[in-house]
DNA sequence: CCCCAACCGGAACCAGCCTTCATGTTAACG
DNA sequence: CGTTAACATGAAGGCTGGTTCCGGTTGGGG
């Protein structure tokens, strides 16, 4: 009566739900978050049921997916922590990174762009980006180089209007965003 | 054979455009775009086939209030052509004006946040309101007072980035977007 | 090799929403 | 007041896109 894994799970099962994975990170790169589940079964070789025995829902897939985005974001900022040198420029090439790793892949623009969802907020991506920033932040404001009165849900706040910013002008302007933060990052330094 | 307009418009008619129009308004400030026509009917008191009858479409309806919401931009930028004083502030109070217009209509919000459509481009409102930015802004630059490389296009990121902003934390921390913008009108200025 | 639970496929289903249309109503001109 | 074209109505249509479900398939333990 305790083992509930006498058959765990199938070897293409497995390989399903792999394929599945990616073909979502593809079209949801590609299209947005309002990609379709046939578009992406479909890349996958698979039938959309196959999508949906493995995610209980479209959502729970990009779900899926951006935790693994703000692992990603979360490995830049820790990155950071163990760099010497000038906290802002620290600082700002991680910022830089991230927003380099997000802006070719829409649907990572779209997250960061809309307000969290319970899950994410709880998700240990967020966590661990949340306390990286705080320390980068603090950092930089006792060397003096970065305003005050600056705080994590500033840099939340502004990379939020960089998703949004880099998603909306992926048909227009493409380098529209980095002026974007260039002129953000100027706002947050100390004059 | 000219007189096409022998009865031109009846008197309900007009006074139906005008509910409708007001009732779209309303629906889209609290709800968003994705308000629904029956909701902009059922406000206007009046069937979803009067509202089809007065705009072809539910986009034309949208397009007819951005066009209004850009006029009363254009009107805010110009307004602040006439105003003495340091160019700076005269530049920043105008910003600080249209967000705090924008910020209450979740649509308008949207609409700035969203890449302008072919209409709105060619709109008078637009080309008003880039015209009287781009004076402001290089009143600003022949003061020192803002970064020379600053741009119209620019200005536009910007506010594209604040729509999106207001637009998200609308549920969210309320203020975040006042934050946003005092950031980034920070890093338009000349240190 | 057999068998069964796990798994797959994709047509059918369903919900939300914009749009149309056939029918009934009304302003306004003569 | 009669006539008519303009107008209003809202149920029905149709499209889009997520989700379900059942008949068929298959991995892998015995």
């Amino acid at each position: 009566m305790s083992t509930t894994a006498h058959r765990p799970q199938r070897a293409d099962a497995r390989r399903n739900r792999e394929k599945v994975l990616a073909a979502a990170a593809a079209a949801f790169a590609e299209s947005g978050l309002e990609a379709q589940v046939e578009d992406i079964a479909r890349r996958a070789s698979v039938g959309v049921g196959t999508v949906y025995r493995h995610f209980p829902t479209k959502e729970a897939l990009v779900e899926a997916l951006a935790a693994e985005h703000f692992n990603k974001l979360a490995g830049i900022a820790e990155g950071a922590l163990q760099e010497r040198g000038d906290p802002w420029e620290v600082f700002a090439a991680a910022i830089w990174r991230s927003a380099n790793a997000a802006a070719t892949d829409v649907a990572w623009c779209e997250i960061m762009g809309g307000q969290p969802t319970a899950a994410q907020a709880a998700s240990s991506g967020q966590m661990r980006l949340a306390a990286a920033m705080t320390t980068l932040i603090e950092r930089a404001q006792a060397a003096g180089v970065m305003r005050e009165d600056a705080t994590v849900d500033d840099i939340r706040t502004i990379m939020c209007g960089f998703g949004h910013v880099a998603a909306a002008q992926r048909a227009g302007s493409p380098m529209q965003w980095q002026r974007y933060l260039e002129i953000a990052l100027d706002g947050l330094r100390t004059r």
